[in-house]
RNA sequence: GGUCGUGUAGUUCAGUUGGGUAGAAUAUCGGCCUGUCACGCCGAGGGUCGCGGGUUCGAGUCCCGUCGCGACCGCCA
């Protein structure tokens, strides 16, 4: 018998029993007639005892072990005279009567403790060594424990787990596939699937109303630290259903979630935050609401008259996304359909700030040029020194942010006002701007201007770095949201076609169906987002589940018939023999986990994870393949 | 594809204007130590300063190229 109890649960209660235990030598502490050795299983670590005095023998066997030996000792549980108050088993030890070298071990590269020696790079190398460290087995265990409550909480909810096929046909839309090469079919190739989107689709039509799969998904992209060429999707589709019926399922699940893993609740219903706000507000169509600090807007306008490097195409849809901004300004009237009475923008102020301040005559560039004006209000922050100010404006100018410069406004607590632009505008303006956003004595102002889009982004991140600075991004609060109502496509300039900006079977919003004739960039998806503290955790939409109105989705992303009979003709087959309307959504379960873990990276939510470039350091792949092996499959490399 | 950072002992890092045999901590090994739990004390070994080229009397340090790693942008739902 290898052991009797785990390493981590002897307590006072066991003095006296004789007990086995096996495990891995974390540390020896030696003195001159005692030897004191930790055992290390992932359950904890329990103190071995040797006493040259009591023991000659056993305690000679002792000297012989290194870190991370695998031993088995055998001895009684004691009650030390010296209690370690900071271990759970610390009240004990065992005296050991036989110790055994079950496999010896060479010196590990980096110590295998808590907090380790290692860097990322070598840790990764020997990540089977990495995840004997408490951190890691803490990090699995998280992510089992909440795989096991998102499949106990859905059964309940009558969902089944299917699985669905990881060969599959390659889609080009979206990101890039991986590809598998098939022997039987020389020059064909399957593809890994993105996310088993047509599969559960087709659940739906063969009746499978309530589908769940925590999944492996594949995409050939770039990576970051919270993406991985491959990642695990908890992946559901529902049957019968609208918006709001999937919306307040897994508002329960991500609910149930907090409340069984991390003890939080949650009062009411999540908050839903089109994505048209999201962006105006906070410059992300996933804001961190743990703080406030939105967006405000001095000024918006039509910009055509700036560079004329767009498109013919492009000049279509920004015209006419410019128009409908101008309506909304001059209607004073800014927040279309569904937005909620808190929604107060600051555009219905904008005469205040127009009376004091010609915007386009103020003869300062950078505004008079300007599409867009806004900024956000650091609280409290108008002692910023010189420096400070000088790292903020290095900080919104670095390439990944992108803006020109930055303007500060300082309102100080004596009631005097100075900002960087006050050559170019008086105190009377100034104030306005202070009206206008709600600046009070104290506070600074920081405002960016250029075009629309990329302006609202540059604040919105500015937004996250002070919010990172003033400390107003508490680890222990989660502040979930419903980001709605996304943008059904996108234009890209560079192809000269809309993309979709979901995917291609997420439906419209039914009131908008007959713009996409017309104005397809102007319509809005049924789709939505699970935003938490910054995070996208999850996102889904209703489909289209009507043949027609597939093909005519198709039609706006400029398939021909050909490219969408040979793409999806399946699908588009499948939904001619009765298909119910369906709907359904994905989570990040890597991204998940690490949120809940604490972790910027999800990479030490996975067991063997892959690193920047998409290698794995530990097997070193991915690699060549032999000549043989290639002639087999039909593949030359150029 | 791009921006920024980084590469020196097994490991984590320091190394000034370009100037003595490249240091510290930790790990490892040896010695001493009977209550440690970051044990302590004494000692030892350990270096292709990522790689290649250049400038110089002299390069870890400066220049050019290249490779690896990390964060981000593009990309990606």
């Amino acid at each position: 018998m290898y052991r009797t109890n785990t390493c981590g649960e002897l307590r006072l209660s066991h003095a006296g029993q004789t007990v086995t235990l096996s495990g891995w030598v974390q540390k020896m502490r030696e003195f001159g007639g005692m030897t004191f050795v930790d055992l290390r299983d992932r359950y904890g670590i329990t103190q071995l005892v040797f006493n040259m005095e009591t023991n000659p023998e056993q305690f000679k066997l002792a000297q012989k072990l290194g870190r991370e030996f695998v031993v088995r000792a055998t001895g009684v549980v004691a009650e030390r005279s010296n209690k370690n108050p900071n271990m759970p088993t610390g009240d004990i030890e065992i005296h050991v009567d036989s110790i055994e070298i079950l496999n010896a071990a060479e010196t590990p590269p980096f110590t295998i403790e808590e907090n380790s020696d290692g860097g990322d790079e070598l840790r990764m190398k020997y990540r089977y060594l990495d995840m004997r460290r408490a951190p890691l087995q803490r990090n699995l265990m998280l992510r089992h424990r909440m795989a096991q409550s998102v499949r106990h909480y859905l059964d309940l909810q009558g969902f089944i787990e299917v699985e669905t096929p990881v060969m599959i046909k390659s889609t080009p839309e979206g990101a890039r596939d991986f590809v598998v090469p098939s022997r039987m079919n020389q020059g064909q190739f399957y593809a890994l699937p993105q996310s088993p989107q047509m599969f559960k689709q087709l659940l739906m039509v063969s009746g499978y109303d309530r589908y769940m799969q925590i999944v492996k998904c594949f995409r050939d992209e770039d990576l970051r630290a919270d993406r991985q060429p491959e990642f695990t999707q908890i992946d559901c589709e529902m049957a019968f259903v609208e918006q709001q019926d999937i919306l307040e399922v897994f508002e329960g699940l991500t609910k149930h979630l907090f409340n069984e893993v991390l003890q939080v609740q949650f009062e009411g219903s999540f908050l839903k935050l089109p994505w048209e706000q999201a962006m105006s507000e906070y410059g992300s169509d996933k804001p961190d609401l743990r703080f406030e600090m939105k967006i405000k807007e001095l000024v918006t306008r039509n910009a055509n008259r700036a560079e004329g490097e767009l498109s013919e195409a492009k000049h279509e849809t920004r015209k006419a996304e410019d128009e409908t901004r101008d309506t909304k300004h001059e209607t004073r009237n800014p927040e279309e359909r569904s937005l909620p009475s808190h929604a107060s923008r600051v555009t219905s102020h904008d005469s205040s700030a127009s009376r004091v301040t010609r915007f386009d005559s103020s003869g300062f560039p950078a505004f008079d040029d300007a599409e867009y004006i806004g900024g956000i209000i650091a609280a409290g922050c108008a002692e910023y020194t010189r420096k400070q100010l000088d790292e903020l404006t290095d900080f919104v100018k670095k390439p990944q942010v992108g803006a020109k410069g930055l303007i500060y406004v300082k309102y100080n607590m004596d009631g005097t006002i100075k900002s960087s632009v006050d050559k170019f505008f008086d105190a009377a303006a100034l104030q306005g701007w202070a009206e206008v956003t709600g600046a009070k004595p104290g506070d600074l102002l920081l405002i960016l201007a250029g075009k629309r889009d990329k302006t609202l982004k540059a604040l919105g991140d500015l937004r996250l770095e002070m919010g990172r600075q003033l400390n107003l991004m508490d680890k222990n609060k989660y502040v979930p949201l419903w980001v709605v109502d996304f943008p059904l496509v996108e234009w890209d300039e560079e192809t000269a076609r809309f993309y979709a900006m979901h995917h291609p079977f997420t439906a419209p919003k039914p009131e908008d169906i007959p713009m996409l004739d017309i104005d397809p960039g102007q319509v809005h998806a049924n789709a939505y987002d699970l935003v938490i503290n910054g995070i996208e955790i999850g996102g889904g939409s209703i489909r289209i589940h009507d043949a027609g109105l597939q093909k005519k989705m198709f039609e706006v992303l400029g398939f021909t018939d050909e490219q969408a009979e040979y793409r999806f003709g399946f699908l588009m087959n499948a939904f001619k023999y009765g298909a119910p309307p369906h709907g359904g959504i994905a989570f990040g379960f890597d991204r998940w986990v690490s949120l809940f873990a604490g972790l910027n990276s999800i990479r030490d939510v996975i067991a063997f994870p892959k690193n920047n470039q998409g290698r794995d350091v530990m097997q070193d792949s991915p690699s060549n393949l032999d000549e043989e092996q290639l002639k087999e499959l039909g593949i030359k490399i150029s």
